[in-house]
DNA sequence: TTGTATGCGTTATCAT
DNA sequence: ATGATAACGCATACAA
C-alpha cells in the first residue's frame, strides 16, 4: 500500500475552525448549509476543509441529533429463497427508492444465524437506524417480537400469523387468487383442481378461499388437495393424486409457480398436454415461470411496491402519523400454459 | 397503537446509576462484562438496567470507542440482476458468516442512482463503518474511487478495469472459461459459439478471452454475440441469431447458467437435440443448472467463499496486516448439456 | 472494587 | 454574522 493510504487522525471541526481563523460555530454552519453565513466565511471554511481533509464525524452528529437518518431493512429468508426469488430484490429497490428521496439511507442487515439475529437486534436497539423494514416469511420470528419491544418505527412485508401486531403491507390473496382462477375457467374448463399449500398461513388459506368463491356452485372437496409447503415437490405428487381421483380434469390452480413447475412435469409425464388437455396456472410470477414449458400464466405481485409501501409505513411514523395496513393490487400474468 | 409503544426518553447510563445506587463507571463496567465489578453491584446493576429499561446507544460508544464494528457491503447492479443472480446472495452469505464470527455487524448498501451513490458514499464517510467490500463494481466506478481515498480498509469482489487498486478477490474467468470449453470441444464439436455479455466487467471480457483461447485459429468474430447483460432472454434471443448466421453450429458457451438456460429453450424451439446436435456449456453453477433438461454442464464459482475472502481482506486490514489479492479455484462440472 | 473526571466531535442555544 | 458554551451518552485513565 503506498503512502496516500496511510492513516492518520482524522480532521475534526476545530482543525478546520483553527486552519480557517474561525469559530467551529461557523464551520459547522458552512458544513450543514445554513444561513447566517457570509460568503467570505464560507469561502474560508471550505478551502480549510480542503486543506485539512475533514469529513464529518457521523458517530457525533447522529449523538447530538438523536436520530441516524437510517432505515434497517432485516432479511430473514432461508437460503433458496435469497438466492432465487426476485421479489426480494424488486422489494428492497423499491424501499430504496422511497427512503433515497427522503434522504433516508437504507442499511440491509441479513440474519442467517440465531448469533446474527441477536447482533442485528442489538444494532437496531443501538439507534443506529431510526426504523425498520421486516421481509420475513417465518412465523414467530424472534427478530420481530425484539422489534416491537423497542418500539422503534417498523413495518412488515407480509404477515405471517403470530407476529406482533405491527403495521404491514401485503396483497389480497383471496382476490388474487380467485381473478386468475375465473380467468382459467373463462378459458372454458369445466373441472378444475387446486393443489392447495401452507394452509398454516394467510397466504395458503386466501389462496384456498379465492379457488372456492371462484369456483362457486362446482366447488368440490376432493377436487383440492393439501400440502404443507409450497414446493415443486408438492406439485409432482399433488397432480399424480389428483390425476389418479379425476382423471377427466381438465384445470389446475397451483398455490405457487413452483408447485405448478411440479404439476405440469407430472401432467407431461402423464401424456397430458398443457394447455391443450389441462390448463394450469401459478401465483408469484417468479422465475419458475418463465422456465416452464409452456411459460406460466400466473399472478403478479408488484414486489417493488411492496417495498415502497413499506418504506412509507415506516417513514410516516417517523413523522408521528399512524400507519395504516396497505393491500397492494395484484395482476393476472397471461402466458400459455392456459 | 397501544400505550407500550409510546414512545418515552431512553434511559441512559446516569439513570440506571441513580437506579442501582452506584455510579456510571460501575455500571459502565457491568455492561461491557469487564473484571473487577463485586457480585452484588453486578446484581444490583442489572437490575436497575430491567427496571429502567437501559439500551446502550450505539453513536455514542462509537464516538469515544471510534469504531463502529460494522462493515459496509456496497452493491452496485443493474435492477434486473440484482438478487436474480444468485452469486450475490452466496457472497453476501459468505461474507456475513465470516463478519459475524469475527463479531462485525454487515451492512448492505445498494447503489441505484446516483444519487444513492452519493449518500452511501456519506454513509461510509462518516466513520459508520470500519470497512467496506465492494461487489460488482463496474468500470470507473465512483464509489470505488471515493473508497479508495477515504483509505478506510477495503477489497473487491472482481476486479473491473480502472478501478482504484485495492485488494481483491476473484477468479480466473479466463482459464476457468478456456476450461470447459475445451472440454466441450473434446466432445467433438467443430464449430463452437458463444453468447457473450457484461463486457464492461472482467468476467464477461474474461470468459469471452477462455473462449479465444480455447478455440484457437477457429475463432470468428461472428460466432460470437454480445449481450450487456447476463439474462436469460439474452441466451434466447442471442442463441436465435447465431442459429440464423450459422445453422450448422455444433456447440454454445454462455456466459452464466441463466444464459445457457434461454440458449436452450431457444435450441429446442428451434428443434435441435442437446447434447446430440448441439453441445451447450454455461457458466456459474446456479440453480438453472440442475432445472435444465438435460442438466447444464458447467464451471462452479465458489460464490460464498468469494464473499468470506473479502471479508477476510477487510479485516486483515482492520488489524493492520496488509491484505493480498486472493484468486480462488474454479471446477467444471460435467452433466448432461455437451 | 468503586467513583470521578475528562474527552470523543457535533449541534444548538444564547450572547455578542 | 459570529463566537462561546453547554449538552449528547458513553468509556476510560486515574484517584480513592
Amino acid at each position: 500500500m503506498d503512502s496516500t493510504r496511510t492513516r492518520r487522525r482524522r480532521a475534526t471541526i476545530n482543525d478546520v475552525a483553527s486552519a480557517a481563523g474561525l469559530s467551529r460555530g461557523t464551520v459547522s454552519r458552512v458544513v450543514n448549509g445554513e444561513k447566517y453565513v457570509s460568503p467570505e466565511a464560507k469561502m474560508a471554511v471550505e478551502s480549510a476543509i480542503a486543506k485539512v481533509g475533514y469529513v464529518r464525524n457521523s458517530a457525533a452528529r447522529n449523538l447530538v441529533r438523536q436520530e441516524s437518518r437510517a432505515i434497517g431493512l432485516i432479511i430473514h429468508e432461508p437460503h433458496s429463497l435469497l438466492f432465487e426469488d426476485p421479489n426480494i430484490g424488486s422489494i428492497l429497490l423499491g424501499a430504496n427508492s422511497v427512503l433515497s428521496a427522503a434522504d433516508y439511507q437504507l442499511v440491509s442487515l441479513i440474519i442467517d444465524t440465531a448469533r446474527d439475529s441477536q447482533r442485528v437486534a442489538d444494532y437496531l436497539r443501538g439507534g443506529l437506524v431510526d426504523g425498520a423494514v421486516i421481509i420475513s416469511a417465518r412465523t414467530a420470528d424472534p427478530i420481530a417480537t425484539a422489534v416491537r419491544n423497542l418500539g422503534i418505527p417498523a413495518a412488515f412485508v407480509g404477515h405471517p400469523p403470530g407476529t406482533p401486531d405491527l403495521p404491514y403491507v401485503g396483497i389480497d390473496n383471496v382476490s388474487a387468487a380467485r381473478a386468475i382462477v375465473e380467468r382459467l375457467l373463462a378459458t372454458g374448463r369445466k373441472k378444475v383442481a387446486m393443489i392447495a399449500c401452507a394452509l398454516d398461513r394467510d397466504s395458503g388459506q386466501d389462496r384456498l378461499e379465492g379457488f372456492r368463491t371462484a369456483v362457486g356452485a362446482a366447488f368440490r372437496p376432493d377436487l383440492v388437495i393439501e400440502f404443507p409447503l409450497y414446493t415443486y415437490a408438492a406439485g409432482a405428487d399433488g397432480m399424480a393424486e389428483l390425476l389418479r381421483r379425476h382423471p377427466d380434469l381438465d384445470g389446475v390452480f397451483a398455490a405457487s409457480d413452483a408447485v405448478a413447475a411440479g404439476a405440469m412435469a407430472t401432467l407431461q409425464e402423464h401424456g397430458r398436454r398443457v394447455p391443450e388437455d389441462v390448463g394450469i396456472v401459478g401465483f408469484d410470477d417468479s422465475s419458475w415461470a418463465l422456465r416452464c414449458k409452456p411459460q406460466l400464466s400466473t399472478v403478479k405481485q408488484p414486489a417493488d411496491l411492496l417495498g415502497r409501501a413499506a418504506a412509507e409505513l415506516v417513514l410516516a411514523q417517523i413523522e408521528g402519523k399512524d400507519a395504516e395496513v396497505r393491500m397492494l393490487e395484484t395482476s393476472v400474468v397471461w402466458r400459455e400454459s392456459a
